[in-house]
RNA sequence: GCCUCUGUAGUUCAAUGGACAGAACACUGGACUUCUAAGCCAGUUAUGUAGGUUCGAUUCCUACCAGAGGCACCA
């Protein structure tokens, strides 16, 4: 509310020392002695108008003074010739009280209204273990898909599961050739068995290099709809997907569409054929490949020597279908491993070429590997780290501490600590680490805000009206200076696809409530005490909605 | 070989080109016999190397070093 306000008065007093037309820029300082707001206008503008950063500073300030911005107390220069500026206590009143009657209302921010946006994101494969990897994935674009639709986007979430392609062949091979599927389907795990199944067929066609022009056979036979192939191929899709809603109901995900790759099966054509029309496609080796202007990108492959798709070809049938289904100017954001970056740049270009989308449209968010100390983990050497095994351990962690509450603590620690970081970061597989119950956590996160909702229980009701309550003198603190920031933090998380915004946020903000709380006695602050009740209401709602953001819960009690 | 990403404290991570580079873990010490100690307070330690652009660089550019990932029939 104030800085706009802010904004202008600079602008005013630039234009009035000669600056034709002034760019204003506002920041947080660091450290909060320098105000809440600040501005380098004085240290750009010196230059141009010959004259010392600091005198400069000086004249803007003395002509801002004038001025008397709303909700501002105090302006000063610092340094070299920053411009401060310190916020009055009737804006803290003032923003305390818009917080509690947002509710959950995440702010005003509104700028994806009228905007649709597709987040594609977890994506596992069907007949493959849901690891540690697709976690990432599926936190990240879960927090994103939150993050979107509160600022306005008609979000769409996603789940483009890997239900179709050559491995398909590889498995089915597997299963004849050494598997039983009467006793795979009697077993708690099937996906186990399968994917035991799977790591066997590479094991063995490293010796027996036919076995791969098998599966490429029956993956043919597939597409064509043999009866076997699709039969054995439905029921993996059908113990894959029992486990995947397991998981999915303990992670508290849920997706509005689960088109598989298969799905697409047969809108592959349309595409091939717009292709050919557009004379993108060049055949070499026997393949078919896109060939991008320049070189600037290696080439894309759309289909095999053998007449097979592939991911692209499927990918490309996915996006136009997408086009079709939810309209022109949708957005469209691929949550995956980042090692598929150079693959992205291929399609956001390639589908650029064909006129689809503008490049803002397509958006890819890559997140890092998670490995093992000894390097990369793969299905194929049968080296990976099953979900299900780290979600019971960080349930456990949590219950050595308390029972009643260890599966949000647990998952809550796990969805943190993976928030925390950039996306793109990779993540050395540690479980101390991974499921850290202390410090910058997710259980650090969560136990602040049940102590300000016991806080909360425990005060007199005469005393909770906080709203309408006034600010008595004293010193502006630093949950103050942070809470009304909420809006401001959510609108570059969503505008960067970086949920980490919003957790290092949240750590910073709960460090602040922590150390009010041990300081003062909220409930014993005599005339003061609606006030603070009223803060820690705010702290409580903030907190509330940003690990709903992250789509950790918040627990009353821990 | 080429391309992309990463290099910050003993460790794991932050930091829209700005003020003294922030946290956490670990370590050391402290407070609390009243609202939740998974907490609070205090302390030690860091921008891979060499240049460049800039009033000002962890951030931008160049080269090098180190790590990860990718580069035609996987996804």
């Amino acid at each position: 509310m104030a800085t706009e306000h802010i904004k202008r008065a600079i602008a005013d007093a630039l234009r009035q020392l000669g600056v034709q037309n002034p760019e204003v820029s506002l920041e947080h300082p660091d450290d909060l002695s320098h105000g809440d707001y600040a501005t380098n206008v004085a240290l750009r503008y010196a230059k141009e108008l010959k004259v010392n950063p600091k005198k400069l500073a000086d004249d803007i300030v003395r002509y801002i003074e004038l001025q008397k911005i709303s909700f501002v107390e105090k302006v000063e220069t610092a340094g070299v010739g920053f411009i401060n500026f310190y916020l009055s206590q009737e804006f803290f009143a003032e923003s305390i009280k818009e917080v509690l009657q947002k509710k959950d209302d995440f702010g005003r921010n509104n700028i994806g209204k009228g905007k649709k946006v597709i987040v594609e994101f977890s994506s596992p494969n069907i007949a493959k273990p849901f690891t540690i990897g697709h976690l990432r994935s599926t936190i990240i674009g879960d927090a994103v898909a939150k993050t979107l639709s509160v600022l306005g986007f008609s979000v769409i979430r996603d789940n483009h599961l890997g239900d179709w392609g050559t491995q398909f062949g590889k498995m089915i091979v597997a299963i004849k050739k050494w598997g039983d599927i009467h006793k795979i389907a009697e077993n708690a795990a099937p996906v186990r068995e399968l994917v035991d199944l799977y790591i066997r067929f590479h094991a063995e066609a490293k010796t027996n290099p036919a076995l791969e022009d098998e599966a490429r056979e029956w993956f043919v036979k597939l597409e064509k709809g043999d009866a076997e192939a699709r039969g054995l191929w439905k029921q993996c899709v059908a113990w894959s997907m029992k486990e995947f809603e397991g998981l999915y109901k303990r992670l508290g995900v849920s997706f509005d569409t689960m088109h598989g790759e298969s799905f697409f099966e047969d809108k592959m054509q349309a595409v091939m054929k717009e292709l050919e029309q557009k004379k993108l496609l060049k055949e070499s080796e026997g393949a078919q490949l896109v060939f991008f202007p320049n070189e600037i990108l290696p080439p894309l492959m759309i289909l095999k020597k053998d007449g097979g798709t592939l991911y692209a070809t499927r990918d490309l049938a996915t996006d136009a279908w997408r086009k079709k289904e939810y309209g022109n100017g949708v957005t469209i954001i691929n949550e995956t491993g980042g090692e598929q970056s150079l693959y992205f740049r291929q399609i956001f270009m390639l589908e650029e070429m064909l006129g689809w989308f503008k490049s803002n449209e397509r958006v890819h968010i890559g997140h890092g590997l998670t490995r093992g100390k000894e390097g990369k983990m793969s299905t194929r050497e049968g080296n990976t780290i099953w979900l299900e095994e780290v979600l019971d351990e960080a349930v456990k962690r949590a219950e050595a501490i308390n029972k009643d509450t260890a599966e949000i603590v647990g998952i809550g620690s796990l969805k943190f600590n993976d928030l925390k970081r950039e996306a793109k970061q990779d993540i050395v597989f540690d479980w101390n680490d991974v499921l850290n119950m202390k410090g910058d956590s997710g259980p650090y996160l969560q136990y602040s805000y049940a102590r300000a909702m016991s806080v909360l229980r425990k005060s007199p009701p005469q005393l909770r009206r906080g709203a309408e309550s006034t600010r008595r003198g004293g010193g502006v603190n630093e949950l103050e200076h942070l809470l009304y920031r909420f809006p401001e933090i959510v609108e570059r998380a969503g505008r960067e696809y970086a949920p980490h915004f919003i957790a290092t946020y949240l750590i910073e903000l709960a460090g602040a409530f922590n150390g009010w709380y041990a300081k003062e006695r909220i409930l014993d602050a005599g005339e003061e005490t609606k006030y603070r009740l009223a803060l820690t209401a705010a702290f409580a709602q903030v907190m509330k909605n940003g690990l709903w953001l992250l789509g950790i819960t918040a627990p009353e009690k821990m």
